[in-house]
RNA sequence: GGCUUCGUAGCUCAGUUGGAUAGAGCAACAGCCUUCUAAGCUGUGGGCCAUGGGUUCGAAUCCCAUCGAAGUCACCA
């Protein structure tokens, strides 16, 4: 039981004998005691003033008093103003160190058949480009949400959402017809997506030129600017072009299908390795080409049964002013299917292949609008869980000279900034390894490489995934990231050390105890990263109900930060007293285990050494 | 303009059922490697928690207004 409960319940019987009221477990705030004071745990005794008659003090000393002498887990207590410090008996931290080191999976649920089924949807990219830092964000996130999920004990099924058909394909597709020459990525060595990527560059550019003069035809016919502009884009033949490729595409047309299978799988390649980089992976993809028929379908069962109005030029509505909305369009006037459609099918197609009692839509938050829509949208079509759907809206990465966009060069591309994290990585150990003392003696060259990959990218999870998902973060890229400071390596390296001191213990033949032993002395700094372990189990569950990796990365960081304290004030191999030895030992080896399995919940591996 | 979200140190960020003197890191300065990895530890300076009201024993936190930023309001996805 958790020290927290206990001690709530005797403050509830303590307020019942003393002043005769009652008082609910549930009521007693208890919070850890500030740094600057003696003391683990701090009660709040405002609340019980209405019921004392007296003042602050006063209530505090009184139940200071009686839980002294009644609730054997409280050695002594001080009382400040409204406050009142409760010191733990030591015994009790050191029965609450055993039963975390008893306990090889602590903080982690396994999930049972009968638990819940969440399905979480994340990545969501579109065939006609790579992967930028945006994409990083949401990948990392929807990861981690992922483990945090199944760590509190929820079955999940992690799915994603190609955006594999539409204009944006087609507009790549006609460039490299073009201007290609017949590239592939084996021919030109290079990756598929970027190669991709590039003939949408190149088409933009010339679609863009195309305007500009069209642009400048009208005007000269006397034409405004702005109308100029706007027919010039509808008129310009490369995106006339690119149309009626879209129009053959959803016809069937086998030449143009077959150009989009193959361009599409050069794609997935380069997509597969920007994944397998980042270390994540999916249970189940989805494929709007797929999809987006279905969704058609229950769009058109809609408009039969009169949740929706047709429009004179054929196009379908829904009209959402009841609920405050807009109108929103469902189906075009030229019956192709829109993002929304799309959506619906897809939603359809997954409660058709998964009992799903939870759905997470893990998508930045400038669709904030249109998942509220969907939400809608699907519980009037009657499904039951489209109230209840979760659109988990994260924020923004922004760079310092603004948004990131991809028509003005201003992204950052995930493949490069991966490379140069893990670069960066190795260049830092090899210039501390130059130090005093060699890290990297005995290391072959594999072996520097993949210390460099789990820094790098530790760093770089780290970084992302530590503050709130919510807010739009800031991305300098020339000094963002960093590996001092609240920083992945600086967790990792706080493990590869204790992970060191484990290694020569074991060598001195110093087995680590299966028991913790009673009536060991504890020091203040001991107690603390007991108590601080003690939390791990609640964090877990609190980051899976808030559905917030950032509390599991900044509980991770004040552990080590606790640790490193505790390890440069007092030795542990060289600690004399054998019996004290074996508690640090101990201690030290449930810190690590808890710092690896907090590191894992964000998809963060850690190294044995670095 | 309507709606949504946000505003905390020079910079990047923590701070959730309202609790003590608002915390870290970076940057600056000053110390600590002859003992377990110095990617570390210790110290100094740095704050009108955007502004103004309200709610109460108590507000960065809850409510209202104002200012500022971002997003969105597409026959793009």
């Amino acid at each position: 039981m958790k020290i927290e409960n206990i001690l709530a319940l005797a403050v509830a019987k303590a307020v019942k004998e003393l002043y005769q009221a009652d008082v609910e477990e549930q009521q007693v705030q208890l919070q850890k005691t500030k740094r600057e004071f003696e003391g683990h745990l701090t009660l709040v005794v405002f609340p019980f003033l209405r019921l004392s008659h007296k003042k602050p003090e006063d209530t505090a000393q009184d139940i200071g008093q009686w839980l002294a002498e009644h609730e054997p887990a409280v050695e002594k207590y001080n009382v400040i103003k409204g406050f009142l410090n409760l010191s733990i008996a030591p015994g009790f931290w050191l029965h609450v160190l055993q039963s975390i080191h008893a306990d090889a999976d602590y903080g982690i649920r396994q999930a049972g058949a009968d638990a819940p089924l969440v399905m979480i949807e994340y990545s969501s990219p579109n065939t006609n480009k790579p992967l930028h830092l945006g994409h990083v964000r949401n990948n990392l996130l929807g990861w981690s949400l992922a483990q945090i999920l199944q760590a509190a004990g929820n079955r999940v099924v992690k799915t994603n959402i190609v955006n594999d058909r539409g204009i944006h394909i087609c507009k790549s597709m006609l460039a490299w017809q073009r201007w290609g020459n017949g590239e592939t990525p084996q021919s030109s060595g290079r990756k598929g997506d970027h190669l991709i990527g590039d003939y949408y560059v190149a088409f933009d550019k010339h679609y863009r030129e195309e305007v500009k003069n069209l642009q400048q035809q009208y005007e000269q016919e006397g034409m405004d600017a702005d109308s100029a502009k706007a027919k010039a884009e509808k008129e310009a033949p490369l995106i006339k072009e690119a149309h009626a490729m879209l129009v053959k595409w959803e016809q069937g047309d086998a030449e143009v299908r077959r150009l989009w299978q193959m361009m599409n799988e050069w794609v997935y390649a380069g997509f597969d390795e920007t994944y397998r980089a980042l270390g994540v992976s999916f249970d189940k993809i989805y494929y709007e080409s797929d999809t987006y028929l279905v969704g058609k379908q229950e769009v058109e069962d809609g408009l039969a049964r009169g949740l929706f109005e047709r429009h004179e030029d054929g196009s379908v509505w829904a009209d959402l002013t009841d609920e405050g909305l807009d109108k929103k369009l469902l189906i075009r006037s030229d019956g192709t299917s829109v993002y929304m459609t799309q959506d619906i099918g897809t939603a359809k197609l997954r409660f058709q292949d998964y009992a799903i009692d939870r759905m997470i839509y893990v998508v930045g938050n400038e669709q904030d609008y249109h998942f509220k829509v969907l939400s809608i949208l699907l519980d009037r079509l009657g499904f039951k869980w489209g109230k209840s759907l979760r659109h988990f809206s994260y924020g923004m990465v922004e760079l310092p000279n603004g948004k990131m966009k991809s028509r003005e060069g201003t992204v950052v591309d995930a493949d490069d900034l991966v490379k140069e994290m893990i670069g960066t990585a190795r260049r830092t150990s090899d210039a501390l390894g130059e130090g005093r003392q060699d890290k990297q003696d005995g290391m072959d060259e594999a072996e520097k490489n993949e210390i460099a990959r789990i820094v790098g990218m530790g760093a770089l999870k780290y970084f992302l995934l530590k503050v709130d998902a919510r807010k739009n973060m800031m991305f300098n890229p020339a000094e963002s990231i960093d590996f001092n400071g609240n920083t992945g390596p600086f967790i990792q390296y706080a493990y590869a050390r204790i992970r060191s001191i484990l290694r020569k213990a074991e060598a001195e033949g110093c087995a680590m105890p299966e028991q913790v032993e009673a009536d060991v002395p504890l020091n203040d700094k001991e107690q603390a990263l007991i108590q601080h372990l003690a939390d791990y189990a609640e964090i877990v569950m609190e980051a899976a109900e808030e559905l917030s990796p950032s509390v599991i990365a900044n509980y991770c960081y004040d552990l080590v930060k606790e640790f490193n304290q505790f390890y440069h004030d007092y030795s542990i191999l060289h600690e004399p007293d054998a019996a004290k030895k074996r508690l640090r030992l101990v201690l030290s080896a449930e810190v690590a285990k808890v710092i690896k399995s907090g590191m894992q919940l964000l998809g963060i591996e850690v190294p044995e050494r670095m």
